[in-house]
DNA sequence: GGACTTCAACTGGTATGACCTCTTACCAGT
DNA sequence: ACTGGTAAGAGGTCATACCAGTTGAAGTCC
């Protein structure tokens, strides 16, 4: 029974086999090993494959399944799904853990999905609790990637938060993961951090004189998006 | 060894301990018996409580963890999460199937999710490939509650295909089943009905024109949220 | 007495190996 | 050629034992 993983040392595994299985798995979906439609061995001989037992490699099917990624059915083999087609939003957050460096097609998609979403909530954070963004605009980040990355990430949280639809909020959290892997980079740039400390600025004005922030928010948004795809 | 199910007759549980399991856990989190925060009984109680074996209970529990209903953390108990703070959009999926009735405001969220997205969608599927919407468009449903629900849903699924962006399409995937559930109860009403055939013929005459359908669907879209806000 | 250490009793995590049920395809009987 | 049975292979469930983090109370040392 060779099994491919703990060897080592004795002491502990460092990586539990759960982990280790999901990683597996996802791998050889998300590099084309495993493409939609393909069948996956079946349990008894993967699990051995993986060097995990059947009870956990099944615990990590039932997770993948739940999140699009594969399908089970009861006598038949379980096959890798179409997950772009048939998936749901989740498989951003796996695809951001194991994706390596992200796929530049998907952040494009990504950024562009925010172009339309987030005016539009920003434009309802303003009628429901302009005060919550104001108060929230009302401190300013440090100039670093990081800082500027977590306050760009919290300001949308709380423009989300504010417009008061839990929808919306689903769909940011699910952005989460890879949003924030992309603000990594992204704000590696001092022109972008300038830009955005010059943007939260004009955000702070609008609100002050009580106009909506809709269209300052849609321009920045065009902005990112441009900058990325060059 | 008392197990409260699988009485009835001997040859089939009718219901699968998995199934059960899952059913039992999503309502009392779902009508409020599990409130957010709530520790879960440990593994091994609950999986007696439900008449399941510990295995079976946890393949539940994993499932339900990566949809971000609960947290399964090692030597800690097992709690409920503030599934609308910081879940993803495929809660939407069990809330659909357990919900029993759509929570009002949660139907209405997500008519004001689509008013933001579809106009846009409808826009960009425009640019780039309008001949996918003709093509869709050239027939018309049956005027019946049934064929009309599953003709706008496809529409959009049309829409968000010919758009391009597969970020879009992952969001709509998980709109899917509340959404199919709300269709049912709206085309209900023959002046639904009507109004929404007139768009459709609306929206081809727009295509045939070489005119946008984003404002048309703009326009749709906030009607039927109006309709159902009342 | 108070701060630290130890350990036992929780909790979830993994491993075995057996058996049930569904699907499929092959094959015999009509 | 069609029908029906049957066996192999896949997932589904069960039972039990043991491993591994977490926690807090009891014991110990300053």
């Amino acid at each position: 029974m060779p099994s491919p993983t703990q060897n080592s040392a004795s002491p502990a595994p460092a990586v539990k086999p759960a982990v280790h299985a999901e990683t597996q798995i996802m791998e050889a979906i998300l590099d084309g090993r495993w493409p939609p439609g393909h069948a996956l061995p079946a349990e008894r001989i993967l699990a051995t494959e993986l060097g995990v037992t059947r009870p956990t490699l099944r615990e990590t099917l039932q997770r993948l399944s739940r999140e699009g990624w594969v399908t089970i059915a009861h006598g038949k083999p379980t096959r890798v799904n179409d997950y772009l087609t048939c998936g749901g939003l989740g498989v951003l957050s796996s695809m951001a853990r194991y994706g390596g460096q992200l796929s530049e097609s998907m952040v494009k998609s990504l950024l562009e999905a925010r172009v339309i979403l987030l005016p539009a909530v920003a434009g309802h954070a303003f009628d429901t609790d302009p005060a919550a963004l104001s108060r929230f605009l009302s401190t300013v980040p440090e100039n670093t990637a990081k800082a500027m990355a977590a306050y760009d990430w919290e300001l949308q949280i709380c423009m989300v938060t504010a417009a008061k639809n839990p929808i919306l909020g689903l769909i940011f959290n699910d952005f989460t993961p890879m949003y924030q892997l992309w603000c990594e980079s992204y704000f590696e740039d001092p022109a972008a951090r300038e830009r955005s400390l010059a943007y939260y600025a004009d955000l702070a004005e609008a609100l002050a004189a009580g106009r909506s922030p809709a269209p300052l928010v849609a321009e920045m948004m065009k902005e990112a998006l441009d900058a990325w795809t060059h």
